[in-house]
DNA sequence: TTGTATGCGTTATCAG
DNA sequence: CTGATAACGCATACAA
């Protein structure tokens, strides 16, 4: 498609290309493409179609010199796996609007220095924003306060209250996952999660107790379990359950992980989901949940609501309206085979 | 930390703040900062305290309208989960070397108009080439020949021999989980995997079915078993396969999912993993890999490896060591558990 | 309606 | 050794 009257390899046209191939001078090349009225109808059309022909892209670098503004956003992450970054991406991206706004992802891979250098190559591109991704629901040591642009933390919370923060509301996120198994017919819950030094743990686990308080029913073994993320934890402390508590009929688990380990514990121990016992994790990660068999009910944390509002309020923030403090975000049980007969 | 005499609320000292603080002329203010060595040591000292109390942080703006390159690279995925792109990205990253290059991420999500749009959104911020990472292994069309930049593809090749492309050998992936079976005992194996229209499916299906010949065994259960890419087929292939041939020794699993369906299944009908019957996957994705029962060996596709090669690469053809055509990676395998008796 | 001139922040070239 | 000054590509106030 390019022409022999185009660019010379590598080097794009530049606006003083455009005007001159359409005869023009700069300025009046500038305003027809960036529709300002105050030229002739045939002289745009002149330059439009000169520009085309050049495959003209307008340099943003000069653009954001100029403006101040450059029309990216940083988004700061620290998980290696993407579990978290890619749905809040993807959020993000939506909320700021095809075209508007590019988001530049940096993984920090856990090493504050490389965190550090990353905010620095972000700063210096000039980006207009940082949203900042925690690698956990814990809180986070804060980026500082004296940073040229707007911060927004998300999924983890900043340590310091001066920011502002937005986080999925876990304790909440508790109390629906044992209201939803009250209301498909369950009075007989326990709850087996991950490593208690984990807010989200913690959280979560406040949030099972609470409502089961509330509901006047029992915490079926007595206690929380706590340990471990991962499917072997899951797996063990069901048969422990099961032995300690055999009258148990539903089970909440701190994770979809932690759910496929329950749920691989029941089959071998001849229970039959939903019949015999309920279960429900959290995260609603596809590949988890649509996995198992019966596919898992689970708590969806609506991460990419989590970066759809962070990136307005950072849109808000860039245009002065700054606000502070941790706004929570309600998240949601998704159903499926675990909890209810039809699979 | 920041004092009143730095910038207003938002703007960020420039170099002239400096070399005003610093009582010297613009010019002897960025020589200082870049380490020119025209420059007496004790005014060079002058400005680095200043750029420092100031937090000056060069406008890489302007630094890269002059010198047109950016220190930029884009990196075009369309690979939702995050499953192929983030390990691609760590390889990248680490091949530029922290500091001199960052990586701009932009997830098209399938959508070949939003993958335009973002290869607009990068070009017009002169990022200095692009690696573009397909979302299966299977060719995909060509950015074009007339791009201002170099390109790179990664894990799915371009369609114009033409371009440069980065891929694993899945053929090769395939002979080697055969060998490492036959390496460890086995002779009655069996290939179950995904769906037959994928290049990823075929091309380790032939390299099963060739190293098979090769070593003069048969393939168990006569042909490779196509499906889909989910636990669901591994374990309803598993259970048709032992029904035909009950005599299997080892499965190969075209996918580390299809794996963890096969795995479920053979311990449903009671056979003992290793003991009984072998199991290897492809992908070595830690999550399903090894959180498995036991723990899942699998054919690593070292995504890693490919964005770092794929990284310099691009670098070559920025400096105009331009390459065309597919180079090829070998996998390795990850032993685990599900293939050798020690767990 | 069009063109000229200025400046965004930086580096490099050339005078002093 | 240090300091003016000219680019880089673009948008805009202002002059024609």
């Amino acid at each position: 498609m390019s022409t022999d009257e185009t660019q010379a390899r590598g080097r794009s046209a530049t606006l003083s290309d455009v005007a001159k191939a359409a005869g023009v001078s700069i300025a009046t090349a500038s305003k027809a493409l960036n529709g300002r009225d105050q030229v002739r109808a045939e002289t745009r059309d002149r330059v439009l179609r000169a520009a085309e022909r050049l495959a003209f892209s307008p340099n943003a670098l000069a653009k954001g010199l100029l403006a101040g503004r450059t029309g990216t956003v940083g988004l700061l992450t620290s998980d290696l796996e993407g579990r978290f970054s890619i749905p809040i991406l993807m959020g993000a991206e939506d909320a700021f609007g095809a075209g508007k706004v590019s988001v530049f992802l940096c993984d920090a891979r856990g090493d504050a220095i490389r965190e550090q250098h990353h905010v620095q190559a972000l700063l210096s591109r000039r980006v207009d924003g940082l949203i900042v991704v925690g690698s956990s629901t814990d809180a986070r040591s804060s980026l500082g306060r004296d940073l040229p642009v707007p911060v927004v933390y998300v999924y983890g919370p900043s340590e310091d209250p001066e920011d502002l923060s937005i986080v999925t509301d876990n304790v909440d996120a508790g109390r629906q996952a044992v209201e939803h198994l009250v209301a498909t017919g369950r009075q007989r819950i326990a709850h087996i999660t991950g490593d208690a030094s984990y807010a989200a743990a913690k959280d979560r686990a406040a949030g099972v107790t609470a409502a089961l308080a509330d509901l006047g029913l029992p915490l079926v073994g007595d206690r929380v379990m706590f340990g471990s993320w991962n499917e072997a934890w899951g797996r063990g402390a069901t048969r422990l359950l099961l032995e300690r508590a055999p009258e148990v009929d539903a089970i909440v688990a701190g994770s979809d992980q932690i759910a496929r380990g329950v749920l691989d514990a029941l089959h071998e121990l001849g229970r039959e989901i939903p019949r015999d016992i309920a279960v429900i994790g959290f995260d609603n990660w596809a590949i988890l949940a649509t996995n198992s068999r019966p596919q898992l009910t689970s708590v969806d944390l609506r991460l990419e609501e989590l970066g759809r509002l962070a990136a307005q309020r950072l849109f808000e923030a860039m245009d002065g309206d700054v606000r502070h403090g941790v706004e929570s975000l309600q998240s949601r049980v998704v159903t499926r085979g675990t909890t209810t007969p039809s699979n």
